[in-house]
DNA sequence: CGGTATCCAAAATGATACTG
DNA sequence: CAGTATCATTTTGGATACCG
């Protein structure tokens, strides 16, 4: 207990801000299973749009929690993959599954913000 | 694999959204610990306004994750306590803090939203 | 294919003042 | 003590069009 001695509410504050985002943690878990290229993301998240997925993607890098590959090829095609850091969080996130599937009923499933379909 | 086939991102991603706000993990983590009332809790999180720490608390509450018990004393009293059902989060939360203070560094820790102080 | 650029709507957070 | 009521501001998420 010296010179960084944060409390573990700091330390999991910290984590848990990193992975805030409507759509991060369900990037994270599929980037946990293999490697994705931005289409396969796009079309294995139902509902997301480019915007905003492509805006996550770059928070999680700036983050370190995932790298950005560009291939200069014809057609353009970028790989996203996960960090060996960001590979620790398999646990975490098992376990908060886990919880739900038992514990877990009906969420009212708050709406997100942005306009409405006209 | 029958009725209920939620995926796993599915399942975290609900329980995630349960917990998403900028102060509700550390609401948790205090009440994982004993009891507390909103004073208590007020002066235990640096930073937090009335206006939010009551908003947050409700929300909880409406996700059953906390119970409110109201006392009719001069001056008044609200306790606010864990429900077993959220006790079960207490490993989720060890987790979450443990990666972070193995793999976590520095966080920008990104601004909120609401009025900047004048 | 994999983005960016604009514009806009809604939610989340905050400051401040007032109340039982 | 433990809120509630307003209102301001910032961030987030989305629609749409366009670009290398």
């Amino acid at each position: 207990m010296a010179e960084t001695d944060f409390t573990m509410q700091d330390e999991m504050r910290r984590a848990f801000a990193m992975l805030s985002g409507k759509w991060k943690l369900e990037i994270m878990w599929l980037l946990n299973q293999r490697i994705h290229r931005f289409g396969e993301l796009r079309k294995a998240i139902p509902g997301i749009t480019q915007h905003m997925l492509t805006a996550q993607l770059r928070e999680l890098e700036a983050d370190g929690l995932i790298t950005r590959t560009v291939f200069a090829e014809v057609p353009p095609r970028v790989d996203y993959e996960m960090t060996p850091k960001a590979r620790g969080l398999g646990p975490t996130m098992e376990a908060l599954a886990a919880w739900w599937a038992v514990h877990g009923g009906t969420v009212p499933v708050r709406p997100g913000a942005g306009r409405r379909k006209s």
